[in-house]
DNA sequence: TAAATATTTGAACATTTATTAAATTGTTAA
DNA sequence: TTAACAATTTAATAAATGTTCAAATATTTA
């Protein structure tokens, strides 16, 4: 139960949640393309607080290529949420 | 998505969770009872606030019987998230 | 090696949320 | 009509989150 109360609160955000959306239409995707999708009023920085904590809960995974990283949904059920 | 995640927030809580559960087996439930069976740390102001905003959020309902108010579960598809 | 790019990290600050106690409202029963 | 009970509300404080900026860490390219 507490496990659960940690993942809901790490995706319980409009903006995580976004990122969910995006993710499950094109995965995987790099910080700065994510960025592009999110909207105007995106900062790199906020979406790197955001992708770790989301990573550190076990809803993402990462994978670096070159001086990209790349972001996937650790777990498709996840998405039965929407 | 603003309101999909006003409505995580809502239950992205272990206690609010537990609550959940309880009311998932056994609903509608009073403020009282309810508190006795999330345990021994649970104090009836604590539990109103909870009830409260997830009832604001349209998670849970409630009803009036004398002097008792009786929870119960807005929309049972929530409990998908289990 | 130095510059450029992509991402992360840390600190500061504002905002939100959780917890507790005390006061209050509404309802029933003596 | 007073006392007792159930629940809510308010207020105070503590704790967690969200946002922004500046600085740091790779990694690649010139």
């Amino acid at each position: 139960m507490e496990h659960a109360a940690k993942v809901l609160k790490a995706i319980a955000h409009p903006v995580k949640l976004e990122i969910l959306k995006i993710l499950a239409a094109a995965e995987p995707m790099d910080v700065t393309t994510l960025c592009g999708h999110v909207g105007m009023d995106c900062q790199i920085s906020m979406m790197s607080h955001h992708l770790a904590k989301m990573k550190d809960n076990g809803v993402l995974t990462s994978q670096k290529h070159g001086k990209q990283v790349f972001y996937s949904i650790a777990n498709r059920n996840l998405l039965n949420i929407f």
